[in-house]
DNA sequence: GTATAAAATGACCAGCAGTCACAATATTAA
DNA sequence: TTAATATTGTGACTGCTGGTCATTTTATAC
C-alpha cells in the first residue's frame, strides 16, 4: 500500500512549490511589500491552501530562508573539502562567507529578519525552533574547524574553539551587512572600501589568535586581499 | 511681535510631547505592533495631528531612535573627557557601549531599523538624511580617538582610522547584538558567556592594532574584564 | 466684531493577514 | 457502480491599522 507514502510526496512537492512562489514574490518585495495574495498567486493556489502548509507569512518568509542555510552550508562543506592547511580553510571560509553576501544576497538579508526576534510577530515556535537546528549544524561545522586548528597548534591553546567563532563570524557578519547597505557611502564619504576593511578586521583577529610558530608561516596570507576582484 | 517664535516653540513642544507618547508605546510593543491610534492616545491628541509632525509611523519611529544617539553621544563624550590614555579610552569607548547596549536596550534595538533599509517601507528622505548626519556625528567622534592614538604612535602608523572605527565598533555591535538576543541560550547549549567573548574580541582586534612599545604598556588591560558584574 | 490663518479632529478608505463555511476531489466501503 | 468518508482546496469575508482629508476649532490680524 504505496498511497500514503505517494500522498506524504505529494504533499512535500506542494510545500516546495509553494516555496518556490515564495521564494521569487520575497526575493522582488521584501517580507514587509510581499503580499500572501501574491504569493498565491505564483504558486497557482488559494490564499487558504497556503495556511494548510505554513501557518503564517512570517513562517513562510524562514521556511525560504532556510534554503540560504542549505546554499551556506554547501558553500562551507566545498571549502573546508579543500584539501589546505587550517588558518587556510578558516580565511576561506570568511572570503566564502563574503562571496554568499554577494551572490545570495537576499538570503543574507533573510537572515536578519530571523537573528532579530524583535521583529517576529508571527513566527511559531516549530518554525523557529527548525531554524535554531539548522543554524546550530552550520555553528557546528564551523566551530569543529577552529577545533582542529587548536588541535594542530596553530591557534593559542588558551582560546575556546566556540568563542573564535563566534567573534569571527560575529565581526564578518557586521561588516558584510554594512558593505551590503552601505559600500557606496563610506566609499564615497570617507573613501573607505569596506571590502578591504572586511579582509583587514579577519587578518587582524585571525593574527591575534595564531600561535607564534603559526603567526610567521602564514604571515603572507593576512596581508593580502585573496579576491579583490570581488571588491567592486 | 514674538508671537511667531512663541509658535514656534510651541510647535517644537508639541513635536516633542509626540515623541514622548511614541517613545513609550515603542518602548512597550515595538514598531511593528505599536499603532498610531496608541500613540495618539498616550499623547491625547487625534491620529491625524500625529502626521502634521511627522511624515509617518516610521519616521517617528526613527525620530525616537535619534533620542538614542544623543544618548550614546553623552555617554562616548564622557568616556573620552575622562582624563586617561587613548588605549583606555578605546577600551572604555567599548565598555559604553556594552552598558548602553543594556540600560538602553530598547534604544539599542531600534538602531538596527535604521540600519536595515530593506526594512523602512515608509521613511522619508528628510528623516533618512537627520539620522545619517546623526550617525555621522557619532562616527566622528570615535575616529577621532583612533587618529589620536595613531598620532600618538600607540596604535600602528600603517592602520586608517576610520577603518579602525569601522572594525571595531562592527564587531562590537554583532556581538552584543546577539548577547541581547541569545545571551542565554550560548550560556546553556555551548557553555559560552557573550559577555566575556565581547571584551575578548575587542582585546584580540585592540592588541593587533598596538604599536609594539604599546602592547607591552598595556598588555594588562587586553586581559582583564573592565567590568566583570555587568556580565550577569 | 469680523475675516483670515493655523492647528486639530476623527470618520473614512484601502490594503492585507488570516479565517472558515463550503466545494471539489480522492479514497474507501458496500 | 455507487454511496459514504476523508482529504485537499477555495475565495468571500473579517478585523485591524496606516494614512487621508473635509470639516471644525482655535488663535491671530484687521
Amino acid at each position: 500500500m504505496g498511497i500514503h507514502e505517494r500522498k506524504e510526496r505529494e504533499k512535500e512537492h506542494r510545500r516546495d512549490e509553494i516555496l518556490n512562489a515564495a521564494q521569487k514574490v520575497f526575493f522582488e518585495k521584501g517580507l514587509q511589500s510581499a503580499t500572501m495574495d501574491e504569493i498565491a498567486e505564483a504558486a497557482e493556489l488559494s490564499k487558504g491552501t497556503l495556511y494548510l502548509y505554513y501557518g503564517s507569512k512570517e513562517d513562510l518568509y524562514l521556511a525560504v530562508m532556510m534554503r540560504g542555510f542549505d546554499v551556506l552550508h554547501v558553500m562551507f562543506a566545498e571549502t573546508i573539502a579543500k584539501d589546505s592547511s587550517t588558518v587556510k580553510t578558516i580565511w576561506g571560509l570568511a572570503t566564502t562567507y563574503l562571496e554568499f553576501s554577494q551572490k545570495h544576497a537576499n538570503f543574507f538579508r533573510m537572515f536578519h529578519f530571523f537573528q532579530n526576534p524583535s521583529l517576529h510577530r508571527q513566527v511559531s515556535d516549530e518554525m523557529m525552533a527548525q531554524c535554531n537546528s539548522r543554524t546550530q549544524q552550520l555553528w557546528n561545522v564551523v566551530i569543529e574547524v577552529f577545533r582542529n586548528g587548536i588541535k594542530e597548534g596553530v591557534l593559542r591553546p588558551d582560546l575556546n574553539p566556540v568563542e573564535c567563532a563566534v567573534i569571527l563570524w560575529s565581526s564578518s557578519d557586521a561588516i558584510l551587512t554594512r558593505m551590503d547597505f552601505e559600500y557606496e557611502r563610506w566609499k564615497q564619504q570617507l573613501n573607505v572600501d569596506l571590502a578591504k576593511v572586511f579582509f583587514k578586521s579577519n587578518a587582524l583577529l585571525l593574527q591575534s589568535m595564531l600561535t607564534e610558530k603559526a603567526e610567521k608561516q602564514y604571515s603572507s596570507i593576512l596581508e593580502s586581499d585573496p579576491i579583490p576582484q570581488l571588491s567592486a
